[in-house]
RNA sequence: CGGGGCGUAGCGCAGUUUGGUAGCGCGUUCGGUUCGGGACCGAAAGGUCGCAGGUUCAAAUCCUGUCGCCCCGACCA
């Protein structure tokens, strides 16, 4: 390819729409526009840096006894509302109508359609497992797009669906998947950490997050850098209850504690550190009010709450809703209230002699010992975890990290199956369900996070295995017809050797051409200035650590291309 | 959906407070000089000031509505 030819507009300054670096290097390296909020054209480059990833993916599942085809994205209505989803989805999903008035979606993701479509076909347990595949665009109508392709509304994906007899085989299919993911995002040159994840909305019981490690990223994770190799995302994480100190209870009692409305002010009023107090916390769900408490230094976890309550909506309730409960805010505690259901953390159990809200303004109750003062209606882990807490399996203080989530695998069991009578008969002529794994790529995102963690001043920094071409060749002076020539001919010997190679052919200075090439972040740069004519040797910079070989001309095919297979 | 900010040339912005001929830088085109890290000189093209309505002799500027974009929060297979 030639730059002359490219269409790749660069821009020298940062639209000011894009925030982050992924987004921001993308737009000004002439990888992508925006056609709407949360919705990209991909140019050339980014097109070859997503079939690269592609690739390898493919490979990676085809490996792995996974078998490519392609869905619809325009699905019917009826096997959504068959599950319960077309519901549930609410307004994320793109939706439709055809000229008779049916109902249709574009596609968020595909376990209805792809049990729909193997439930009359596979009927015998010598079928499975089948492990099935496609990459695809998806589309969710985010309720916030955002980070360009991070979070896009449109975006691609390869989705994967694994039917097994039973959960042994699930359990295979899960492992094979598991080892998959962790090879495609190695070979992507990607530092990314395999997480316990929350199954959310989509159900199941066992999960994983693929994240990559990186500062812009969404997820807040957790990892043991000692003792085990135990990592989670932060919403899944679990802790164990921290005892408290021995004391012998005393007699309830209730004080005066004006305006202290926060933790902190009521421990300062009292004289208490913070973790002899108890914080509490409500929420508006769809099961009532929830009084959350955890120790007062302690914070919830709401996705721990929603899961101990079993409600699907829950966030914080406003003024209004803490008054109907005959409450107050900042005053608010276990003893008495009415209305609500109380979800204690198992840490908060353990404290004796501590501070809880009494429930009408000012005022505190003092020397309160739970099971013997209130029992709260749940007792479970809901407190968010947080750098320093011990690991859940070592105990060894764990690390916080950000992580953007570009790969996640699925133990569905038969949450889809059942609802849409996904069955086999097995060798005793029995019919069972097939059991379901559901695992997820997202190919767009993965390159927005491969620059994310892949860039510096200059621009992106792509790792060799899925840049858009390996190399530029730059003649530094274009009207010297000896540098013209020798930067030819230089194009010609590494395409033939079977490099995706760049000559920068365009009349400008050599600087421009250099900035470009940092820009876009093509991995070697071949630089053939007046020294390279009169010397007949070229110049190889890498772009990333920016180490500069010297080849001489007839051994410079061979030396770039054992270079790239270095990066 | 709640809070905040912004829509003026391809990109970055000024002009809006106090209404009066729409500007600057970059980029683009043409000519010339230059040529190893975003050159210089000269000429030129390019804008319904997001959209609609209103006030006014006169609206980018004031008022009302609306659409879009970005950020924070909520939410997130």
């Amino acid at each position: 390819m030639r730059t002359s030819k490219l269409y790749a507009p660069t821009l020298r300054e940062t639209p000011a729409e894009a925030e982050v670096i992924s987004h921001q290097l993308m737009l000004r390296a002439g990888f992508i526009r925006k056609a709407a909020g949360g919705i990209y054209n991909y140019l050339p480059l980014a097109w070859r840096v997503l079939k690269k990833i592609e690739r390898i993916v493919r490979e990676e599942m085809d490996a792995a006894g996974g078998q490519e085809l392609l869905l619809p994205i325009v699905l019917p209505a009826e096997m959504w509302q068959e599950t319960g989803r077309w519901d549930v989805y609410g307004d994320e999903m793109f939706r439709l109508k055809d000229r008779h008035g049916r109902d249709f979606c574009l596609g968020p993701t595909h376990e209805e359609m792809i049990t729909t479509l193997i439930r009359d076909e596979v009927r015998s347990y010598r079928q499975l497992p089948l492990l099935l595949y496609q990459i695809q665009n998806k589309f969710r109508d985010e309720r916030r797009p955002r980070f360009g392709l991070m979070r896009g509304r449109e975006f691609i994906m390869k989705d994967l669906y694994s039917f097994d007899r039973d959960e042994a085989g699930l359990d295979i299919s899960y492992k094979k998947m598991y080892d998959a993911y962790s090879n495609v995002f190695t070979r992507c040159g990607l530092t990314f950490r395999p997480v316990e994840a929350d199954p959310g909305a989509i159900g199941g019981k066992g999960s994983h997050e693929f994240m990559v490690i990186a500062e812009a990223g969404e997820a807040g994770i957790v990892y043991c850098d000692g003792g085990c190799d135990y990592a989670a995302n932060v919403e899944k994480a679990e802790l164990h209850p921290i005892a408290a100190p021995a004391a012998a209870p005393l007699a309830l009692e209730l004080k005066d504690t004006p305006g202290t409305k926060t933790i902190a002010a009521v421990a300062d009023f009292l004289g208490l550190p913070a973790d002899r107090t108890v914080k509490t916390l409500a929420y508006a769900t769809d099961k009532g009010l929830v009084i959350a408490l955890v120790r007062g230094d302690h914070e919830v976890n709401e996705i721990k709450v929603q899961n101990a309550v079993g409600c699907i909506a829950l966030e914080m309730a406003d003024e209004a809703a803490i008054a109907a409960a005959g409450t107050s805010p900042g005053f608010m505690g276990p003893i008495g209230i009415k209305n609500a259901i109380v979800v204690a953390d198992n840490t908060v159990m353990k404290m004796a002699n501590t501070v809880v809200g009494a429930n009408q303004g000012d005022r505190h109750y003092v020397n309160v010992n739970p099971g013997r003062d209130f029992t709260p209606d749940i007792v479970a882990d809901i407190r968010l975890i947080q750098e320093g807490d011990p690991c859940p399996r070592c105990g060894t203080p764990v690390k916080a990290a950000r992580g953007i989530e570009v790969g996640q695998v699925f133990k569905l069991y038969t949450k889809y199956s059942r609802k849409l009578n996904a069955t086999y008969l097995d060798e005793n002529g029995q019919e069972q369900v097939m059991v379901m794994g559901t695992y997820g790529i997202g190919i767009s995102r993965t390159m927005a996070a491969a620059i994310e963690q892949n860039n510096d001043a200059n621009g992106i920094i792509w790792p060799a295995a899925i840049a858009p071409f390996q190399a530029v060749v730059i003649p530094v002076n274009n009207a010297d017809p000896g540098q013209r020539e020798l930067a030819e001919r230089m194009y010609a010997d590494l395409t033939a050797a079977g490099l995706e190679t760049v000559l920068d052919d365009r009349d400008e200075r050599a600087g421009v051409k250099f900035k470009d090439a940092d820009l876009i972040g093509y991995p070697l740069k071949v630089t053939v200035g007046a020294k390279a004519v009169a010397e007949q040797r070229v110049e190889v910079k890498t772009r990333r650590g920016g180490e500069t070989h010297f080849f001489p001309l007839a051994e410079a095919t061979a030396a770039v291309k054992d270079l790239l297979a270095k990066l």
